[in-house]
DNA sequence: CGTTCCTTTGAAACCAATCAATAATGGTGG
DNA sequence: CCACCATTATTGATTGGTTTCAAAGGAACG
């Protein structure tokens, strides 16, 4: 289970990450998280081609957007945890473009796209810190998509583990090199483009490399160097550039 | 060569396919395409890596967003078309994460992200706007990367061409089912994760298949009914929601 | 008109998928 | 607490889509 902040808000807690906010920001972030639901493992939230005005957060939990093809096929097209913001094409349509599955058990607050207008009238500084940080969210997934595109099995299923590895840490500041991989093989093989199969023959390779070292659903990643090496991996979860954005107020 | 508008503004023209713009923000619009610059096809605009706080406005031509990998291969992230805006990791970043490069000769406009900020605070419904349409892009990603890890070569191929034309059409309104691919072979497999022998076969099958008709670089979609269908494509450039923004002024 | 880039084609090798089956694991109800 | 069931992980043999290597035409350009 993941350990959960302890803050009101888990995107506040992920934003004050990049900058400190005023208390009035805190305020009209607030209110986007009023509403809590709970969901179990394997529920899904919403459903691709659903009507729906509605954007989450994740306050606590892993859960997955994906899209499934006409061959019957799924492709995983990111991972959220505690601070993400989900269902951001809601922003410019009336239906959803992917399914929310959780993969853990976990707690989300969901809130109109109308509320989104409002903070960007009058949180110009916030608006610009959600378009910052979807811009992170963005660069990421072209990372992916470089990974999926010209890698073999073994880089990829890497670049995963790290970006997990990255994304973790930025909440939960205590992780070090081990946790927990919430993910079956399937969905591992759904989120880098390969069969569950050959998820499995990699990672017992990168076990066998001493790469990694499993125990359950616990993953250590033992040589951190040599995968970020391997993955060509860049770290897109550090600091961002804030200097442009609006003053407050 | 393309075909480019006789608006003062190509991004003018991209927004106002969605919302009908005020006076005042079709000006605060034209003050980010201030400065002119021109590039010829193979052109760099900028390099992965450099440092840059600086956003692009493509006003004519094509051009790619790449990034080069380790072991030498390049993988295109995302093609831009007049109208749209490039370099928006700017925003996150002091450097590029990505080689933007002209496919066409060019004209292209760029200005710092500060104007950005100000723009942020002094018209919220563009920020809206720019979220939307952003999201778009990251949505249109995403069917790329479900596409890459996904499906076959035919079909990987099918869908960039479909998205190709569908993008065009945004702005070349007269479009119809031929346009000029300014791509080589080559930049095809960068862009779907296939080497240029591949990409050659595929093509030369979907000549073979009544799929397609190619003459020198012009291709002319046959049967786009039946390629939507191998695809799985959908279309994300046609209205998007606006009733969310906050109203103008 | 030569040079360079791009397209086209063939043969062989390879990474990952498919097909098939067996072991672990985890949760559930009696 | 244990038997049972469903899900997940693991392994082997085979197939196949794509890459690699190599080379020859074509087209564009100065």
């Amino acid at each position: 289970m993941q350990q959960t902040t302890h803050s009101p808000s888990a995107l506040v807690d992920r934003l004050e990450h990049y900058v400190r906010l005023q208390p009035a920001e805190r305020d009209a972030l607030d209110w986007l998280e009023r509403g809590r639901r709970r969901f179990d493992a394997h529920d899904v939230v919403v459903r691709e081609g659903e009507a729906s005005d509605r954007l989450f957060v994740v306050r606590s939990g892993w859960l997955h957007a994906s899209t499934r093809m006409k061959n019957g096929e799924r492709q995983i097209l990111r991972l959220h945890f505690p601070g993400d913001i989900m269902g951001t094409s809601s922003v410019a349509w009336a239906e959803t473009s992917a399914t929310i599955t959780a993969v853990t058990d976990c707690v989300i607050s969901d809130f109109p796209r109308a509320m989104l207008g409002r903070l960007f009238k009058t949180q110009p500084r916030l608006a610009a810190l959600l378009y910052a940080t979807f811009s992170v969210e963005s660069v990421a997934m072209s990372d992916r998509l470089a990974s999926l595109g010209r890698t073999d099995a073994k880089s990829r299923i890497a670049t995963l583990l790290l970006e997990i590895l990255s994304r973790l840490r930025v909440t939960e500041t205590q992780m070090t090199d081990t946790f927990e991989l919430n993910l079956t093989q399937a969905d591992i093989g759904d989120a880098v483009g390969l069969t569950k199969v050959h998820v499995n023959r990699t990672l017992k390779e990168m076990d066998g490399d001493g790469l990694i070292a499993r125990e359950g659903r616990m993953v250590r990643v033992l040589d951190e160097a040599r995968m970020i090496d391997l993955a060509d991996f860049k770290d897109r979860h550090g600091d961002i550039a804030t200097d442009w954005f609006p003053q407050f107020g």
